[in-house]
DNA sequence: GATGAATGAGATTTCATTCAT
DNA sequence: GATGAATGAAATCTCATTCAT
């Protein structure tokens, strides 16, 4: 019988391969040979575990959104106020944002291509599928901060969620372009007292 | 002097059918040969006008970001309050937004595009130009803002500047990608509240 | 402009080679390139007068399939008695079984082509066409005959055209097989007497 | 003995599941691996019975031509008039006919291939062993047909074997093109009484 | 003997670019 | 300047065959 622990190494081997040559080129540039020789096998191996080089697409796609999720996941269900899990989040994604923009540069990707599929594409369904959870994740401790009285939202937890995500991807996007922006701890600090004040100025004081 | 202005048409002729083109398509999929038959015009006669197809999408590039400014600029000109300068403009994208995220998308192919280049290519360094210009623009408005007493920042004015672009971006990509956000009046509101109020608050007023 | 003359010139070109290459190598193991090269042209080249290789496999076929019928018509056509035109039919079938079984290859090529794709395939629908109009050539014939009292048939015409092409299908089989057959003018007498023997004889004729 | 035994079975079950899949795609179109499924072993295990995909082939045609011959034998051996002896040939091929033209698709494929192949070919070697006997076959009943007086041939015995064949290969062809031809019993009716006729009708009673 | 993952040659097809008209 | 046929490099994908287990 064949090795099935080898198989899931195989598979791994070349997702690891198709994530740096797809980040390397974009999808369309990147060829079905260069993943295979990054990895260090035979062309036609690839499809001995992928059925074609979309699949072998969106098998990344997929791969790299996931991974991000757990850690977030893990700091975000310890038992703290609802603030300091803010800025744990918030800590973390900075974290990630400076070690590898190399996710950063394959998600422009990602988002291109999915956006030309349009909404009904698959890559749009995992999009859709991944922004909504984040949306759900930052909604619930807003929530959270509400009934503690540590938040005093002046907007609905949903919108707020949705521009606090906003604010992220934005910042990823001009450190990536590498368009000018400063991406150290004065930024992160900026945006954690930017975003916290946003939720805890009562409507009324606003001007 | 006819035949200048005609060089002139037909190069503009070519640059919108390109830009619809590279819109639908992406870079790589986009096609000379459909670019041609968009314009109504012979696959060769592109070569005429333009070097190669890379140099055709760095055109469409320029040509799409620098019309975007002339407007915003109109509007910001005016003498107005800071406050409403900041609200015009950010009318001013909304509207844009809604009307064609077909511009929207094909800045997600710009940005996939220059990112893949690196920090050293040409659609980078329009980029940043391009950001660069933004920046000051609205750190421009909110210096007026301060000294007028209108604003009462708690951020460095650049820093405030990128942290609303990245708003803006931000938004736009969740636009295109269709993922789930409303992007109604009742957005727009919320993200106008957020952004004077971050900008009004004062530093001691922060809890 | 561009000629059009030249480009009928161009697609003949490439037709002639393809029959050569089909018939040589059949179908599947017949390579574009092949065809190129032997047209003296670029393989991409072909790709500008046919959408693919199955296109251009059933253009042969019906150019093949065609170019035989318009000599027959023309001789059955003359003022003859039926008997006549039965043998200068046969007379030229021979002729061309002789000369040229390049194109019989080819045509148990498009046999097996055809009886894969089924029923309902494109390449049936030619030959059911093509034997459709020989077995109403031939029963004309029969039937001319029959009103001038030249034959005197003891099988529904239509019965008839069929085991007549029956026959000339299967000793074309024989001739290309190289199975043994001695196709010679002594087969060609025999099949004539055959046929007319089996036309002339009356019902009660038979033992 | 055991495992010789189990070999052959083997062998029987892959040349089983080959036939039928050639039938279906062709030679180039089928695929070993397709083979291999069919026959409900691994893909590998092929190559311990043939030697290549080409010796499958060859194989898979001389024993679907050898299992046709033997109950023809059986049939033309018991002591029969020469006139029942060809009826009963008739007969036996009509059913297979119309049982299977899976079996005559194939044929159809052999027959291409071994055109292919040339005179010099190791197909066209067993076809032509195989229309030898056949001949002889045929032969030898109008022989006997002859010296009994129940046929008076107006034709040499071997031509007018070479025609009969020639008779049913073509519309065994028909029947497979599916072009238009009713293989019915009116048909093996016509049939019968046009073979009977020409090898009945004495020289001078041909008009 | 059985297996099926690995291989890599080779096939079809696309398309940016050139160039003769 | 305009045209579009010609080119040929390059990409994806298939599959017969091998070979370690």
């Amino acid at each position: 019988m064949h090795d099935s622990q080898h198989q899931a190494q195989r598979r791994t081997q070349i997702l690891t391969a198709a994530e740096r040559v797809f980040d390397q080129h974009g999808y369309a540039a990147a060829t079905v040979g260069a993943v295979a020789t990054e990895a260090g096998i035979a062309k036609g191996s690839i499809y001995n575990y992928f059925k074609s080089k979309e699949e072998l697409f969106k098998a990344v796609f997929t791969n790299v959104l996931v991974q991000a999720e757990s850690e977030v996941d893990r700091r975000i269900q310890t038992p703290l106020p609802a603030r300091q899990k803010l800025e744990q989040m918030l800590d973390y994604w900075f974290e990630n944002l400076s070690r590898h923009n190399r996710i950063g540069r394959l998600v422009l990707e990602f988002w291109a291509t999915a956006a030309r599929e349009g909404g009904s594409g698959e890559l749009t369904r995992i999009l859709q599928q991944m922004y909504s959870q984040w949306r759900e994740r930052i909604a619930s401790i807003v929530d959270e901060g509400v009934s503690t009285g540590e938040f005093n939202p002046q907007f609905d937890k949903v919108v707020a969620a949705s521009l606090i995500m906003a604010m992220l991807d934005g910042i990823e996007i001009q450190s990536i372009l590498d368009v000018g922006v400063n991406v150290d701890t004065t930024l992160l600090a900026a945006m954690k007292r930017a975003i916290l004040t946003g939720l805890s100025v009562a409507r009324n004081e606003e001007p």
